[in-house]
DNA sequence: ACGATACTTCGACCGTAACCGAAGCATGCC
DNA sequence: GGCATGCTTCGGTTACGGTCGAAGTATCGT
């Protein structure tokens, strides 16, 4: 039988609460060390350090030493890619954790999925530029336009810049709140940056949701209208 | 912490090898009896039914009963996705299982992907429905034009049919092997069974991988050549 | 009705891995 | 050097879940 690739060793990895607690508080984009995440876990050090390791020999994260700290993140945006992915899924069967927190519609409105900006605010942005026709949609693929690149021109993002990269630059990503498509690639991690280097947001500390100051929340709903229908 | 859905969840039920054989063996798109998925997953019936019922507990499976057997199924094809996607996803990470038996090959040639065709075969076909300008290639997504809905017209294939729907007619799927895309969607599931009506191609009883004959062969590669440059 | 087949449930066993306390390294600071 | 901090390794405990034999339930065939 044993066909293909090993995917129960993949589904392990992520298996396991503490690991996928981790893996979940890495998706924020940001490096954390150990002790960070042995508390997103809920566990000791001791105990976080041994699933980082098996985590890094899976080749799920990756860690640069600095000083006396180690920094994880995710490998890649692979990674990134593939639990939003499987979040995408097991919200769909709503497999959600029971925790109304208060927390909850903040993630819901905005968050960063490893490096772009997703939930109310990520699909409002995309349908918007979809309705301009800055975007094109096509089946699930995105594509930008002439139109487009001139008015991101004017936000202050050079396209010319991002084409340059290996990485593609449009990917609709699969939106686990909306369960509707918001954007990724280069495109969506450098509008986010220019979010936050105007001041507009910022990210929070201990969780994956993005607030924006009122200023500049409308200023955001201003730039991505969406059209009453 | 405790952000998001909960991911650990569906990674446990994949992370065990013997449940992830068996969803493996549901890959191939036909529904399978307890004892079949037993034998697929390398165990004895007994625990194979605590398995499934974890698996359809999880949502991940659903089963049909008729008469003294019960069939087995992914439960949608969303399910079918997560899995492809997971195994694109280990083979990049070379997460392959070190079985080099003499299956292998076929399996990179033509298998079925839940309901489509996959492999060297399905990624070819998709390259030259692309280059035909029968399908738009837009970023990530997939269209069909209207030159290629006449196209299919003639090959049998009724594409009206198709678009009543409610599911999409093109999707990219990631193929593990080729690491490229091939066609899913329904138009993908429509081409396969087209080739198995015409006795083109025939699925094989233990596994994924699609076997065509001497003149199948022939008349799918005369149909979708693929451009020497 | 009886036996055979397909599957599930029960009970018991066992192994792995998750977990933490304590000790061991490594690095930085004074 | 001496001490604090960040992290890993070791040792030992515990618990969960995977496993199968045996028994129980349902369905088919004759």
């Amino acid at each position: 039988m044993k066909e293909g690739p090993d995917i129960a060793q993949i589904g392990a990895l992520i298996g396991d609460p503490a690991r996928a607690n981790m893996l979940t508080a890495l998706m924020g984009g940001k490096a954390l060390t150990a002790t960070e995440l042995a508390a997103a876990g809920g566990i000791t050090v001791q105990t976080a350090s041994t699933h980082l390791a098996r985590l890094e020999a899976g080749q799920l994260l990756s860690q640069r030493k600095q000083g006396r700290h180690r920094y994880f993140t995710l490998a890649d945006d692979a990674v990134g890619k593939l639990l939003e992915n499987i979040m995408g899924f097991a919200a769909g069967r709503g497999h959600l954790r029971h925790q109304p927190g208060p927390k909850e519609p903040a993630l819901r409105k905005a968050r960063i999925c490893y490096d772009h900006l997703a939930g109310d605010f990520g699909v409002r942005m995309l349908d918007s530029l979809v309705a301009k026709g800055a975007i094109d949609a096509v089946g699930e693929g995105l594509a930008l336009t002439g139109k487009g690149e001139s008015a991101l021109q004017c936000i202050g993002i050079d396209v010319g810049d991002l084409k340059s990269s290996r990485r593609p630059l449009c990917r609709s990503c699969l939106d686990w709140s909306e369960r509707r498509a918001h954007l990724a690639g280069s495109l969506g991690k450098a509008l986010l940056s220019n979010f936050f280097d105007k001041g507009w947001a910022r990210r929070t500390a201990g969780s994956r949701s993005v607030i924006f100051s009122p200023e500049g929340e409308r200023q955001f709903l201003a730039l991505f209208p969406v059209d009453a229908n």
